[in-house]
RNA sequence: GGGCGCAUAGCUCAGCUGGUUCAGAGCACCUGCCUUACAAGCAGGGGGUCCGCGGUUCGAACCCGUGUGCGCCCA
């Protein structure tokens, strides 16, 4: 026998054991005639590195596709990343800019060069990192969105959504970065809270005052002044004014209207009726809008739809015109008419300093406000309205909400399907282009008039354009057509969008796609693979993600993408964080391996995830699986420790019964486990059966007495069950079990990975019971050992009173051995100076030895007489209510019947033990 | 502002159709052990107004209403 380490040497075994499965292409999938098990990787970020959430989310994805394949099925896992325009790009950008280059100096090939050189020494550090945490996936399928075949079926699903007229132009409002030149995404928007200034400015409510002044045009500077002062004092009696509030004055340029709630009493008289913007005069309408809120500032908003998402949704709905008062640059346009050319915050401070003077500015107040600031260059953003490509939601997305609330597709946990029903049903057309260049360019080509046409490439946009420009020629053929409607085209002249789609417009397609199914619809790959089986992701990509490939599903397979979405929690802090790389509260998930070893990790991420809840992690959770390792190691060195002798003495023949009978338990509550993906929960009975029934009570029943050897039987049947626990844990902790599984029998050839997954049979509940009545006696007799402070090594003399002596004839000789006590003897009576313990309806007198506490243990026995009596008076009242018999359940009824029998015999015993003191 | 969810031991959570001697697990804690697999361990133990209030019911941690406190999503 081989001396084996104390500890187990983690980092070893992985590496050893992972490539090994390479080797032998275990993870490796092909259709066949068998049932397909199938998971595409929810792809990470190809700029990423791992986090915590990447840990839970493929720790999942590998138990459920390690138990497929064991169980048989051909179980295929389909990794991969995805290109992340935007994180991406301004990673390159940020490269470039420390080798002094500057993004705009370089043409759009040569920024994609530096980018595609970065992706492809980078880009798959995570997918490494990945098999570091064991992840079975089958990385001969590895994909990349921006792979050629995945980048063409993005381009043909946009030509073709195009088609079916899914796809338009419109104008959005977006945030844009005024030093950066560059439209952001929300997530890029850094919210600060500052101190604003909240000016008050008042507009006159056309048609009121007087303007028949009566003065004489003033003929020097210091009438001016004179006249101005005069005017400013003087109150016409039927001059009206409408006071706002704003933190940006500067955008008074741009106002189309005023908005007030209709319910307001202080503004209903203005129905109908203008205002006068201040230093332009435009003559805006007053307009009613619920949206208002009545509280803030005057109840009255200025609207300045080119510079404010809402204001910018009340112009559509109201109907407003859009002045765009501001340069890419921050700097006022031309439409401003004043300050043109001038820096927004400049004007700001000029514009107050002008109202003041003309009588405008009320009052300035101090408030605090959120401002976004752009993550990249600090700069205040500004909302924007620019030209972007849309993608309509309202039909496409029918299919994929009806057939989630129908449990066609079932969200884990369902409480999400509200959620989900919620944005479905209030969907909004998605804003699928993105000003980058990293990503798939808009497939659609200009002419230099803005006529323009969707083509795969230019050739075809030429041939496109001369179909345009035929047919506008034919259709107009009667009129004259003018120079502006006259379609012209040529090589030079068209150009291609500078857009590219946004990322979820490539990741959308992925379960698809990664199976080449839009190229090849009716391929081998698709056919056996599509739709998938589980899809394992995080709830914040709900809409992002999830509901976008229903929407493709649907849309390109007419059948659903999956059919089960297990959405997993956010990893956070103690504190309750989010786990993030900004905030820098997340361990490295390769520290964490590295101390606690991949099994230590996965398992601790599962201790405590039910599906859809928060993780708060804690590094005491690895350490925890890590010491479970720890435990499977040693119960390993023990059983190989043993010496085997040839002979069968049937000693140990109940344990077994009882031992097999609780794994058949054990199993059919992990199947119950699995099916309603409570993992975790699967986990932690594996985790109690292992460590207590099997470590704590099985191998202590069977493990020979000191320098003695084990028997034969005995010690097939410890390695049997022991390679089963293996297989049941293997999908949880992969490296672990494969090695116990090959230390078990040096000679096996086979692997624990591929191995068939234990089939459930049929369990004796009683025999079962009666175990754990076992645990009971023996624990009970070490609990008078622990409480009379006596020795493990002394040996006890313990007398048993109880009806039915079958658990002691069949266990006595266990008990003896595991609580260290001479033989028991059965007694019909009270056994003077003992100790009792009632156990059940038996009773059990220790000797201690030791003189008793009379007291002490008069004490203890009345408590319990005390609680019996309660607890018989409680069930007498439930049998004596008429009604509760009346409309109980029969069995129920029994049940109090026994409770009943059973707490009156034990008050009997407790009475006569008392007595005999 | 609209929608959704949560509240059970010091912590993290189970408690699946309202009914076991039903309030449970793991961790943490306390006591005793270096017992010849494991101190990353062994044996034992204490600990709860199931958030408050009201209701339904023979019976409520569980169902309904309401209050409070948290969290998330959308605007």
């Amino acid at each position: 026998m081989q001396e084996l380490p104390k500890n187990l040497d983690h980092s070893e075994i992985e590496a050893r054991w992972y490539k090994h499965w390479l080797e032998k292409k275990y993870f490796k999938s092909v259709p066949d005639e068998r049932e397909p098990y199938t998971i595409v990787i929810p792809p990470p970020n190809v700029t990423g590195v791992l986090h915590m959430g990447h840990m839970l989310n493929n720790t999942i994805q590998d138990v459920l596709i390690r138990k497929a394949r064991m169980q048989g099925k051909n179980a295929c896992w389909v990794p991969g990343t995805d290109h992340a325009s935007i994180a991406t790009e301004a990673k390159v950008v940020n490269l470039l800019k420390e080798q002094g280059i500057n993004k705009k100096d370089i043409t759009r090939e040569k920024f994609l060069e530096h980018a595609w050189e970065w992706k492809e020494k980078y880009g798959g550090i995570i997918l490494k990192q990945l098999e570091k945490l064991g992840a079975s996936c089958d990385w001969d399928r590895t994909c990349f969105t921006m792979d050629e075949d995945l980048s063409e079926a993005v381009i043909d699903v946009f030509i073709d959504l195009h088609k079916k007229g899914k796809i338009y132009r419109g104008v959005r409002m977006v945030n844009w970065d005024p030093k950066g030149l560059t439209a952001v995404s929300d997530e890029e928007v850094i919210h600060k809270e500052v101190n604003s200034k909240l000016f008050y400015v008042k507009y006159k409510i056309k048609g009121t005052g007087s303007t028949e002044y009566d003065v004489n045009i003033p003929k020097s500077s210091s009438e001016v002044d004179d006249l101005l002062s005069t005017l400013k004092t003087q109150k016409t009696v039927n001059e009206e004014y409408i006071t706002i509030a704003t933190t940006r004055p500067e955008t008074i340029l741009g106002d189309t209207a005023i908005c007030v709630h209709p319910d307001d009493e202080r503004y209903k008289h203005l129905k109908g009726k203008f205002a006068i913007v201040p230093l332009i005069d435009r003559v805006v309408p007053i307009i009613f809008d619920e949206y208002i809120d009545i509280e803030f500032g005057t109840g009255a908003l200025k609207v300045t739809p080119a510079h404010d998402i809402n204001d910018y949704n009340l112009g559509i709905k109201h109907n407003l015109e859009v002045i765009d008062t501001l340069n890419p640059d921050g700097t006022l346009s031309e439409k401003a008419q004043l300050y043109v050319g001038e820096d927004r915050f400049a004007v700001r401070k000029k514009i107050a300093v002008d109202l003041e003077e003309k009588g405008h500015l009320v009052k300035i107040e101090e408030i605090k406000n959120k401002v976004g600031y752009s993550e990249r260059t600090d700069a205040v953003i500004e909302p924007k309205l620019s030209m972007q490509w849309f993608l309509k939601m309202d039909e496409l997305s029918k299919p994929a909400l009806e057939n989630v609330m129908n449990d066609n597709i079932k969200l884990i946990p369902d409480k999400f399907k509200n959620t989900y029903k919620h944005w479905m049903e209030n969907v909004h057309d998605w804003c699928i282009s993105r000003q980058l260049w990293w990503g798939h360019r808009i497939p659609v080509w200009y002419n230099s008039k803005g006529h323009w046409v969707t083509a795969k490439n230019k050739a075809d946009a030429l041939i496109q354009f001369k179909y345009l420009a035929d047919n506008v020629e034919k259709v107009i053929i009667r009129e004259e057509l003018s120079d502006e409607a006259r379609v012209t085209y040529s090589e030079n002249e068209i150009y291609q969008d500078p857009d590219v789609l946004d990322t979820w417009f490539s990741s959308w397609l992925w379960p698809i796609s990664v199976f080449d199914g839009f190229k090849n619809p009716d391929g081998a790959d698709i056919n056996y693979y599509y739709p998938t089986n589980d899809l394992v992701t995080a709830p914040e990509i709900l809409f992002f993600w999830v509901a976008r490939m229903i929407i493709a599903g649907y849309e390109y397979r007419k059948e659903k993408p999956f059919s089960n979405v297990y959405l997993t929690g956010i990893v956070r802090d103690k504190q309750g964080r989010k786990m993030s790389k900004s905030l820098g509260n997340s361990p490295d998930p390769l520290d964490l391996i590295d101390k606690y070893s991949a099994d230590g990790v996965r398992t601790g991420m599962l201790f405590c995830s039910p599906a859809g809840n928060d993780l708060p992690f804690d590094e005491k959770l690895c350490e925890q699986g890590r010491n479970f390792t720890n435990k499977i190691w040693n119960a390993l060195r023990l059983v190989k420790g043993w010496e085997i002798e040839e002979k069968n003495n049937n000693i140990n023949q109940d344990v077994f019964v009882w031992f097999e009978n609780k794994l058949e338990l054990l199993k059919e509550n992990l199947e119950k486990s699995y099916a309603s993906y409570r993992l975790s929960e699967a986990l932690i009975d594996l985790y109690k059966f292992t460590w207590d029934d099997f470590c704590s009570w099985y191998l202590e029943f069977v493990k020979p007495p000191y320098g003695e050897k084990i028997d034969a039987v005995s010690y097939q049947k410890t390695v049997g069950y022991f390679e089963e626990l293996m297989k049941l844990l293997h999908p949880f902790m992969p490296f672990i079990s494969e090695e116990i599984y090959h230390r078990l029998n040096e000679e096996r050839t086979d692997d624990i990975c591929v191995a068939a997954y234990p089939a459930i049979r049929a369990y004796d509940a009683k025999i079962i019971q009666e175990g754990e009545k076992l645990k009971e006696v023996i624990s009970a007799i070490r609990d008078v050992r622990n409480k009379n402070g006596l020795s493990p090594k002394i040996t006890l003399t313990v007398s048993v009173q109880a009806a039915d002596k079958s658990l002691y004839n069949k266990f006595g000789v266990l008990i003896e051995k595991i609580a260290n006590i001479h033989p028991m003897q059965f007694t019909e009576t009270e056994v003077a100076n003992t100790v009792s313990q009632l156990i059940q309806t038996d009773k059990l007198f220790i000797e201690t030895g030791v003189q008793i506490d009379t007291e002490s243990e008069k004490k203890k026995i009345q408590d319990e007489i005390e609680y019996y009596k309660g607890f018989i008076a409680s069930v007498e009242k439930k049998l004596s209510n008429e009604k509760f018999v009346a409309n109980a359940k029969p069995e129920i009824i029994e049940n109090e019947r026994k409770k009943m029998a059973d707490g009156q015999s034990k008050l009997q015993s407790l009475e006569e033990s008392l007595s005999k003191l």
